[in-house]
DNA sequence: ATAATATTGTTATGCATAATAACATAAATC
DNA sequence: GATTTATGTTATTATGCATAACAATATTAT
C-alpha cells in the first residue's frame, strides 16, 4: 500500500480544520443517533433552551444558516413536541420560540450524552492544549467577513 | 437587538470547529469560484498531481470519502481535461489518474491563490499559534475510531 | 484447476447541509 | 398614506456524504 502525499494540502489549515472536524461530526452524529437528532436540530434545540423565546430571524443568525433552512429545524422540533412557536402580540410576523417540558428534559438528557461522547474522544489531549486550540478557533472565527 | 447565549455549545470544541471552519470554508469557495473549482475537486485535482498513477480506491481513501462519490469528482476533472484515467496492465480493474499539463497548469495557479487568501485571512493570528492549533488539530484527527 | 472471496470502479438512490428567488404578511420609515 | 424593510414561508437547486447493488477483474482457498 503506497503511502499517499498530501503535504501540499497540509500546508493549509483549513485541511487540518476540516480532517479533526470530520471527525468529532462523526462521533457526534453516533451520539445523537439514539435520539433521532441531527446536528442541526440539536442545535437548534439547545439554542432554544437556552433563549427561550426567540424568533426565527435571530436564530438563523446565531446558528449560520438562511432562514429558509431553518424552517425545517424548527417544523420537525415543533412536530415532535419539543418546541412551541407563539404569536408575538407586539410583532405579529414573528414567532417566539419556547421549549416544552419533553424539550426540555430530552435537551438534558442529550446535553449528558454529547458532553461524555466529546470528553471521550478528547480523553488523549491535555484540557490546556485544548483550551489554547479553541482560542485560536475564536480568533479564525472572528476573521470572518461581512 | 437581545444577544443570545450560546454558552452551552461553546463547551463543545466541536462547536468551535465547525464556526471556523465554515470561516475558511466561505472564503475558499469564493478564491477557487473563478477557477470554477469546488473544494473536493480542487483537494482532488492536487493530491493526482502530487501523486500521479494513484487510483481511485485510494485516492477516496485519503480524502476521506466513499467510492461512489468520488466518482463524479474524477469525471469532472476528466471531462475538464486537467486529469486522464489509464488502464492500468496489471490490474486490469483500476485507472491510474495523471495530471494533463493544463491540470498543472490549474495547480500551480490555484495553489498560488489558495496559499494567499488563506495568508491574509489568517493575518492577524500569530504563525506559532497556528502552529500550535495544527498539532492540537492532527491529535484530534487521529482520535477517528475505525 | 476450480470455487469462493475480495477489490475496483460504477450506477442508483437517499439524506443532510446550504444557498437563492419569490412571496404574503406585518412593521417601520419616509 | 406610500415606500421600504423585516419575518416566515415555499420552491428549487447545488453540494456533501452514505449505502446497496452490480460487472469486471484479481486473489485466495480448496
Amino acid at each position: 500500500m503506497t503511502k499517499i502525499n498530501d503535504e501540499t494540502l497540509r500546508t493549509f489549515v483549513g485541511y487540518h480544520l476540516k480532517r479533526s472536524f470530520n471527525v468529532i461530526q462523526s462521533d457526534l452524529i453516533e451520539t445523537l443517533r439514539p435520539f433521532d437528532l441531527r446536528m442541526l436540530t440539536y442545535s437548534a434545540l439547545v439554542l432554544i433552551v437556552d433563549n427561550p423565546g426567540l424568533n426565527q430571524s435571530r436564530l438563523s443568525q446565531i446558528m449560520d444558516i438562511e432562514r429558509p433552512n431553518l424552517v425545517v429545524i424548527i417544523d420537525e422540533l415543533e412536530e415532535r413536541e419539543l418546541i412551541t412557536r407563539e404569536r408575538v402580540p407586539t410583532d405579529r410576523r414573528s414567532y417566539a420560540l419556547h421549549p416544552t417540558e419533553a424539550g426540555r428534559a430530552l435537551y438534558r438528557e442529550t446535553l449528558d450524552a454529547v458532553t461524555q461522547h466529546e470528553a471521550q474522544l478528547l480523553s488523549g489531549i491535555a484540557p490546556e492544549q485544548l483550551d489554547q486550540m479553541i482560542a485560536t478557533l475564536k480568533l479564525i472565527e472572528s476573521a470572518k467577513k461581512g
